[in-house]
RNA sequence: GGGCCUCUAGCUCAAUUGGCAGAGCUACGGACUUUUAAUCCGCAGGUUCCGGGUUCGAGUCCCGGGGGGCCCA
């Protein structure tokens, strides 16, 4: 069936639900009403009548005489008495009464013969408890505010997991926790936002298009701008515009906004992503590890009261206090039971790998190697919030060089229940190393590794400038989401990338 | 990229060895002035993801393709 025969009035071809809504739809028209009005003249919203006529006892009448709408989810006839259940678009439920001897009989047959499940309905009425106690309008009169041309799936039955990501506004329709995980991520970002005010950090827009990905090691997807035909990249990471703001001397800046890297999706990873990054000119991987935890902990607090938070499987998941702290390579080194540092040659983390039947690509180095022995490893067993620092250098092109120890960075990687979360650094402020990093990355592309970066002509001559010491962090949004409710990645993703049907 | 599973009515799912495509809810018609997944009576609704093949006969078996899920690399 074509969407052209679905959007045709007489839909011969269409279920049979669909053509009686079209149908209703068509003599509403005939009968001089308007399917599709352009409001209703509501005096209070739903959750407002819960509130103020939270008194009424069962069987009670208030006198008061209301206006009030919402989406019907339930209707239930009873003769010349009938039930609509309304609710509003925060959730808030009211009911409905159309009794025969109120709005007449000829009203009361229009109710039944065109009003269905899904229908938008305004009601104007006094606010009365029905027998059975539920807060309810008596109808004097009802108009349908939008009339539905498809049915609504069983309630009670759960939606099949595709269909609720693929037609998400049914899923928000009919699930209160695809609600809640809606206006919760809301606030979480919002807290995130509102903590990164407090400490002075500028809130910056920069390129989604760019000449050159760059700031991560990820494969871009490529655009075309047809009015100076160049190939554009989407980017990767903002990370080279906002170290430009800090060189600029916007000292405490951050972004939140979208990445997109072109690799494959699964469980924990969507080619478009949300991320949070902020720099801060004076910091470092100590100070900037200190403010991530701060921020995720106070988001926590001020959107779930707790840093204490439960996950979608009931269980409970501490995010308080002080988080566990390790090495790459002292990590890696207890699980492998052998010695490994960042001197230690790829011959031998060759063995290692082969030992734990770890598929090795020859184009990495060793520092590329001991970091997939250690996501193969280590990352499992990372349950609780735990930061794992000094990273090698080989595989940290834009990290400075730790104070004390040759060959690693001053770098972090936060894991929460053994997700990648966040990541921060003491970042690279030389020129000239930098320069020399981005070359040697650069040879890796010419080798064909299609996800290293290339020399940013522009970011260097800003590097040249002069950058003040700084810390800088990333962290996905999507992640922190599913951290803080232990979700999938596509229940924090309103409209998650899917195929086309 | 590889392996396994899956796709049937608006929704959620059945269908034995290859033998008339079914149920619940929804919808539709009827009864009911206090229902809350009401109850009772009646009645509809199908390109079994798509394309081939085997067969007297295919939802079921075979081949190819598509969507989705899980696991592995």
């Amino acid at each position: 069936m074509t969407e052209h025969e679905q959007n045709t009035d007489t839909g011969d071809d269409l279920p049979e639900q669909m053509k009686i809504r079209r149908e209703k739809r068509a003599a509403l028209l005939a009968e001089g009403k308007q399917p599709y009005p352009l409001g209703y003249p509501r005096t209070h919203s739903l959750a407002e009548l819960r509130e103020q006529f939270a008194h009424l006892e069962p069987g009670e009448s208030s006198g008061v005489t209301v206006a009030a709408a919402g989406r019907v989810i339930f209707v239930r006839t009873a003769g010349k008495l009938c039930f609509a259940r309304l609710r509003d678009g925060d959730g808030t439920e009211f009911q409905a009464m159309l009794s025969q001897g109120k709005v007449g009989a000829e009203a009361l047959d229009e109710f039944k013969r065109l009003v269905d499940i899904g229908d938008h309905l305004g009601v104007t009425g006094e606010v009365v408890t029905s027998k059975r106690g539920e807060l309810s309008v008596m109808a004097d009169s009802f108009a349908i505010t939008a009339k539905a041309l498809r049915p609504l799936p069983v309630a009670h039955k759960p939606l099949a997991e595709e269909t609720r990501v693929r037609q998400r506004y049914v899923d928000l329709i009919v699930r209160p926790e695809a609600r809640a995980i809606a206006r919760q991520r809301a606030a979480v970002v919002r807290s995130i936002r509102a903590q990164l005010d407090e400490r002075d950090f500028i809130e910056v827009e920069t390129p989604m298009m760019q000449v050159q990905a760059g700031g991560a090691t990820a494969r871009p997807f490529v655009t075309h701008m047809n009015a100076y035909d160049i190939d554009l990249y989407m980017r990767i990471a903002p990370e080279l515009y906002l170290k430009r703001c800090v060189v600029g001397g916007i000292d405490r800046v951050f972004e939140i906004n979208r990445n997109f890297r072109n690799e494959g999706a699964d469980s924990s990873h969507s080619p478009e992503f949300a991320m949070l990054e902020a720099y801060q000119a004076y910091g470092d991987y100590r100070t900037i590890g200190e403010l991530t935890k701060s921020l995720i902990q106070g988001a926590a607090q001020s959107v779930f009261g707790s840093q204490n938070v439960e996950l979608a499987d009931g269980s409970a998941y501490d995010l308080g206090g002080d988080w566990a702290e390790t090495t790459l390579f002292g990590s890696l080194s207890e699980a492998l039971g052998e010695n490994v540092t960042v001197a230690t040659p790829l011959e031998a983390l060759r063995a290692y790998a082969d030992k734990v039947e770890l598929g090795v690509d020859p184009l990495w180095g060793p520092g590329k190697l001991a970091e997939e022995l250690f996501e193969h490893l280590v990352v499992p067993e990372l349950h609780a919030p735990t930061f794992v620092y000094d990273y090698p250098e080989e595989t940290s092109p834009l990290t400075r060089g730790h104070r004390s120890m040759p060959g690693l960075t001053e770098k972090w990687d936060l894991y929460i229940r053994g997700v990648e979360t966040a990541t921060g650094y003491s970042e690279l402020v030389d020129p000239v190393v930098q320069r020399e990093r981005l070359e040697a990355q650069a040879r890796l592309a010419a080798k064909g590794d299609d996800e290293a970066m290339r020399v940013d002509e522009d970011f260097l001559r800003a590097m040249e400038y002069g950058m003040p010491p700084t810390g800088g962090m990333g962290m996905g949004i999507d992640r922190l989401l599913m951290a803080l409710t232990g979700l999938g990645i596509r229940e924090t993703i309103l409209f998650p990338l899917v195929k086309p049907e």
